[in-house]
DNA sequence: GTCCGGCCTGTTACAGTGTAACGACCGGGC
DNA sequence: GCCCGGTCGTTACACTGTAACAGGCCGGAC
């Protein structure tokens, strides 16, 4: 649907830091590590399905939809069906290991270990397809005292700018769907 | 798929309009009206199926999908297929009409005559299903002070709130899916 | 040991979402 | 007349997401 940019593409075998690009430097190992440590601490099982859904989706350097992942978690002999993938994104979700961004129907890594307060704010750029996270403690203040003020209990935010990064903005701005 | 009651329609006329918009039954008629002005201000056609399309997403109380809005268009002799309501919600949305929910996949109704830069923040009720169309010149401010700094560029924003309406609050929390 | 129950995964099936492509119709402008 | 642009009907298709059921695996109770 939205080929956007073959991005990610870069297969670094591996050594390199994991940057994957732009400016998203989730390194997959950490991301897998705190993955880990919070099952650990939380008695839940992180399996192999949801550990390679997570390298995948850490690995791209864009939102990756399900079947894509699916997809890429597939081999000749063994396919690994889109519903599986979901149930491993369910648990990636609760557990603020990935992010579902709802204006794509696709999914990011986690780029900060945020507290379960903390809602983030996604900069999805239109030309290169990444997808930047950033925390602002001055919005969440605003937008408490905007649901305060109208009597509302929050329980979920969803925050997402789409628009042209930086680095796009630099470069020929209708410079395609390159890679930044 | 999520059939949360029958929202709407209540006309809580007195003023605790604490957020300066009343969320209250859009008048579909006012709506009808701004397309009308808007058409013939900037020659754009407002067809029929425009029209009927809007009348129905503005006499919903709460989001509507597509394929809800092409049933509610259909008559027994006359079908409307999806893809027609798509193209004219996409008229309707491009004009500021109506709003699309990321987060729901499904349109309300504008409750505001915005300016063409103003976003909106929406509040989603999860017992209700109602959603609330607020604006906050604050929560605008901190955005564009984050952005800024990021260096992004903003084309659109999506700011989405899922919790508890004030109302739903009010009555037994889990007294779920009945309407305001 | 066996049995049981919970959790995870595989599988099928299906409903909802969204776009592409083609053709017809209708309104001008020329 | 003819063409051109925009709208709409239709078909087809790809992607998104959930429900339901079955099998496997593991740990605890007995």
């Amino acid at each position: 649907m939205d080929e956007h940019g073959t991005c990610g593409h870069h297969d670094h075998a591996h050594g390199d830091h994991a940057h994957g690009h732009g400016h998203g430097p989730v390194r997959t190992a950490d991301l897998v590590a705190r993955a880990e440590r919070l099952a650990q601490d939380l008695g839940l099982q992180f399996t192999a399905l949801r550990r390679r859904t997570l390298e995948v989706v850490a690995e791209e350097g864009r939102p990756l939809g399900a079947y894509d992942i699916a997809e890429r978690l597939s081999a000749p002999g063994k396919r690994v069906a889109a519903v599986s993938v979901y149930r491993a994104l369910d648990f990636l979700t609760e557990h603020g290991l990935v992010h579902r961004i709802a204006s794509r129907n696709a999914f990011v890594p986690c780029e900060h270990g945020h507290g379960a307060g903390e809602s983030a704010v996604f900069l999805i750029c239109r030309s290169c397809g990444s997808v930047d996270e950033t925390i602002s403690a001055e919005i969440e203040r605003s937008l408490d005292r905007t649901l305060a003020q109208a009597g509302f209990k929050p329980a979920s935010r969803i925050v997402e700018i789409e628009g042209e990064c930086g680095a796009c903005q630099g470069r020929g701005e209708a410079s395609r769907t390159e890679p930044c």
